[in-house]
DNA sequence: GTATAATCTCCAAAGACTAGAGGAGAAAAA
DNA sequence: TTTTTCTCCTCTAGTCTTTGGAGATTATAC
């Protein structure tokens, strides 16, 4: 270990598994980083940083697109801040949309759960619950 | 057209794309409707109600066969005992987790938004944040 | 000095689509 | 009516984001 982690124990430091690593060098989201002498992976610090931010950006949701554009905007620190600035606003407009969407399939579900409780579940309205009022996010996106 | 939209007509007005309607009969969260004299699928409103619950549901993160269950529950809500209220339950409690989490979400997107508008990326508290997972209230699974 | 753990590459699967080939019936324009 | 342009049909195969082996090699631990 002459100079960086090896793959293992950045994934640990990263909280980004193994397997997913490789594939993230593979899509060109990490970079192809220097071997050993045994052609293991060593990744510095820098590296580790930026699987950190991959992750934690993946865990709010973004998707891989998304963080391609970020990285390119935290490697250009002169830029202006709009364009990320954008892309956490959108991500920010589904998350609540879909809280309000899914505080409506709860009220629902607990409707049932009530009347579960009392032996007669009579109608269940899911259906109708999330039917549109025209207020639904446009772009399914997911996570 | 006789008796209901052909399937293009449909996609439009669920909002599911026509290759995935027909993946959706094909795994049979879609029934296999009727035709007509030349083959064509025909949906009618009961149907297209059908697709949109499974959008909106797909939006809000459940998987293929959370929503099979979401649906049967719709079908036939007064099943033998407890059954449809064991899976009213099961997905409340999901719903739940998933409210609780994207709350958390969004309170880390907001704080992100609005702390950081002006300025270049140097600066900038979307990327800063992201970049630091430690500073984060937000420690948890996703969807 | 061997046992165990970690790494390598390559391949496959899982879940949920998505795209393309090849062909036929239907609606609109000429 | 004829021609053009859709939309639709089925079927197969590929994509995306991960995750999990298999089999081989290397590092570390006792």
């Amino acid at each position: 270990m002459q100079d960086g982690l090896p793959i293992g124990r950045a994934a640990k430091a990263s909280g980004i598994k193994v397997p997913t690593i490789r594939y993230y060098e593979q899509i060109g989201l990490l970079p192809s980083v220097g071997r050993s002498q045994s052609n293991r992976r060593l990744y510095d610090a820098v590296d580790i940083d930026r699987m950190k931010f991959i992750r934690h950006s993946r865990e709010l949701g973004f998707d891989i697109d998304a963080i391609r554009t970020l990285l390119r905007l935290q490697d250009d620190p002169a830029r202006p801040c709009g364009d990320a600035d954008l892309i956490a606003r959108e991500r920010l407009t589904e998350v609540r949309t879909k809280i309000r969407n899914l505080k409506l399939l709860e009220a629902e579900l607990s409707r049932m759960v009530d009347e579960g409780s009392h032996g007669r579940i009579a109608t269940c309205r899911v259906i109708e619950t999330l039917a549109d009022h025209a207020q639904c996010s446009y772009h399914g996106a997911n996570a």
